[in-house]
DNA sequence: GTCTACATTTTACAAATGTTAAAAAATAGA
DNA sequence: TCTATTTTTTAACATTTGTAAAATGTAGAC
């Protein structure tokens, strides 16, 4: 397990003492696409990381989803509300293809982090980078307009536009799927 | 200092030797309205945390100033991409009011993460509390229309609705001035 | 192949928001 | 108090985006 952790790019910043660690807890899991790992309004005790496929988080409306985040290789997914406040979440969490991935219970994950100096660094490097992307996609709203915003999506994300539905991408953008169709035809 | 520091509500979780630690190195500023204590595209390598005042975050645009972020007493401010990155930030933090805060270097502060294990876990939970914070704006741009958004904040933040320019209130809403105007008169 | 379900695009119209400019109101300093 | 400056509101018009419904495209089951 050591091996394949140290294979996830998430985990190159810790020495052998922390990955070996993690490793005795850490399982591999397998879900199909279209498995809801996390649901609202749940507390969801696991952490994963995903070793391959595509995940996205999504809010209930009462109308509509929103589709706020994309998870793909490396990436850790969870149920903030469940980790940081042992409360039920806001967000669902659905496999858009068939994944691999690691697992690891809330118990035993807080056992560590109060354990182990490079651990709980680790774990507040995680949250940091999230929370610098997340405000980035909040400025961008006000800077950009749908256009940009979708241009600058497949620079950055070319996998995702092949691989995930347009109408996730546009509620991701901040847009209904009409506007984000008439965006694509206007830049062909 | 340790006694100062203990009023403030995100030190209360912290044990009296985490606290004491962190009293040697948190030293008291006083700063005027209108001061710039965060510069964007520099690194900037103090921590702060608000004792009394407001602030607010922002970014540069071509032709326009983005407000993404208020802070009030107790909260904690500082250039995420210098915390995190060692790298130049998006956001410029502006007083809007004469205020004091508590200021640590983060060299120090960095030292202090990799002393002392409740302090780093401290640590993440302030960036885990404001990825929270930031997602579910994020969120609320989908789901709520303008005038939503502003019912909410006047409810939320009444404080901040009396002593913020609209002009701010209104970019941190995602709208223009002249919109938020609108909705204001809608209103009455 | 054909059927079905679902995703995407297109169309027409409505609603929300942006832009620009100007007026009005509020505020800070002298 | 008065002036100068800034903030906020208002107005007219342009643009973007949303809504609803129909048309088209796509993939898998049979």
């Amino acid at each position: 397990m050591q091996e394949k952790l140290k294979n996830i790019k998430l985990f190159s910043v810790l020495g052998d003492d922390a990955l070996s660690l993690l490793a005795n807890y850490f399982k591999v899991v397998n879900h199909k696409k279209g498995t809801i790992l996390i649901h609202a309004e749940k507390v969801e005790p696991y952490f994963y990381i995903l070793e391959t496929g595509i995940a996205r988080a999504y809010s209930d409306g009462e109308n509509q989803q929103i589709t706020f985040w994309f998870g793909q290789a490396g990436d850790v997914l969870l149920s903030y509300n469940s980790y940081i406040n042992n409360k039920p979440g806001y967000e669902n969490i659905e496999l858009l293809e068939d994944s691999v991935l690691y697992q690891i219970h809330l118990h035993d994950l807080f056992e560590l982090y109060n354990q182990h100096l490079a651990l709980a660094n680790w774990g507040r490097k995680i949250a940091e980078r999230e929370l610098i992307a997340t405000e980035n996609r909040l400025i961008d709203r006000s800077f950009k307009d749908a256009k940009e915003r979708y241009r600058d999506f497949i620079v950055q994300s070319p996998n995702l536009i092949k691989r995930v539905a347009l109408k996730h991408i546009a509620s991701y953008l901040g847009v209904t799927q009409v506007t984000l169709s008439r965006i694509r035809s206007a830049c062909k």
